[in-house]
DNA sequence: GTCTATACACTGATAGAC
DNA sequence: GTCTATCAGTGTATAGAC
């Protein structure tokens, strides 16, 4: 029965729908914050009528709760460059390089988990507790077994990691305002890879491995 | 008149009223965003009734704008410490120790502006692009002169300032997940020098000075 | 100047036709 | 599954007594 014309089955077309309205979600909320974000905006965005929104996602929060969660999950998995390393310089140098790339692709998720912890977190607080904090040890040991092996200065791995997540994610949460500051204009690619170069620069120099790459 | 037992003058009253309003009102909007926040929730905080709030500012984006005013006025006083320097060491030094304690003494504030900034500046755009604008090309041109003189490395002036106001910021701004990966507890005195001076260490041996103090 | 009561607009959510 | 019409609740702002 027509199976070229309507490869979707009803499966793929509730997925497709989903998508379509988180990504319109995930602008607004960007944008505007939970309070600030109506359905009704979401909903233009999406290019669907207001109530098709509360019969894929019940509730505003519930929307709100699945793109939180999404993000999280898509950070976890970009972090791998981490594991994959065998030495400093190419861990924590991949590691800036991959969460500028998502700053500069998806500036919309990263405004989205800086205003959900910024607001205490009331969604993800669970995440924050388990994953987050697991992951963070993880990544502590890490560098604390760089530092021991003399690969690397000694400095506190907790605040490390701390000042990595900041600088990256700076570029996508302030980006209206380094925006501003470049005479209105978006960084060209010549300009973000000279702020990749500077952060991988100064965070590399500083715990005394050489910046290469 | 019993003028010892009210010494306030009607303008007295007026500010010390107006001071009043705008500490409930840095508070809400910092948890709760513009949008979220609401003008009953910050009348109960300030202790005052709803009405109240409206006499002295006529709407809830009148209140806003002025929390927010109040706030870079005070980041810039506080940057002061950038120019009667002699030097990269004591000049950058002093400036992470201030901007560090700001974050910690006022992160309400830092929040608000941080929600603002990333909701596109809708109520400070003008400042940032006459003032902001202003204070960072003199910045730039302070360390521009320090890397002339061989004072310290050659690196990218602007993209040392961003990860300045990300480092130091990141500590009001996320200060709940910092939190949570701290056994739920907020930093101690103790952690609070420790962040301050890996912050210091690893930047100022990025831009090659020595980090003491 | 201060506060209570209320007007008016808007939002999240739903009922019900198609 | 999709959409229009609508309800109930909440928010900003104000009128008017004190």
């Amino acid at each position: 029965m027509n199976i070229a014309a309507k490869p979707q089955s009803k499966k793929q077309r509730r997925e497709a729908q989903e998508k379509l309205i988180l990504e319109a979600a995930e602008k607004v909320f960007a944008e505007a914050g939970f309070g600030g974000a109506t359905m009704q905006l979401i909903a233009d965005v999406a290019g669907l009528p207001k109530a098709n929104l509360h019969y894929y996602f019940p509730t505003k929060e519930s929307l709100y709760r699945q793109v939180v969660q999404n993000i999280f999950q898509f950070w976890l998995r970009a972090a791998d460059v981490f594991d994959s390393a065998e030495g400093p310089a190419e861990g924590i140098g991949a590691y800036i390089d991959a969460k500028m790339e998502i700053s500069r692709a998806y500036p919309a998720g990263s405004k989205v988990w800086a205003s959900e912890v910024m607001h205490r977190a009331p969604v993800i607080q669970d995440y924050l507790e388990t994953t987050l904090a697991e992951w963070t040890d993880g990544r502590m040991k890490v560098i604390q077994r760089w530092i021991d092996e003399g690969r690397m200065n000694p400095v506190n791995p907790r605040h490390l990691l701390y000042m990595l997540w900041a600088t990256t994610q700076h570029y996508a949460d302030f980006g209206h305002q380094i925006e501003t500051l470049n005479e209105g204009k978006a960084l060209s690619d010549q300009q973000w890879a000279e702020a990749k170069a500077s952060v991988k620069q100064i965070i590399l120099t500083g715990i005394g491995v050489s910046a290469e790459g």
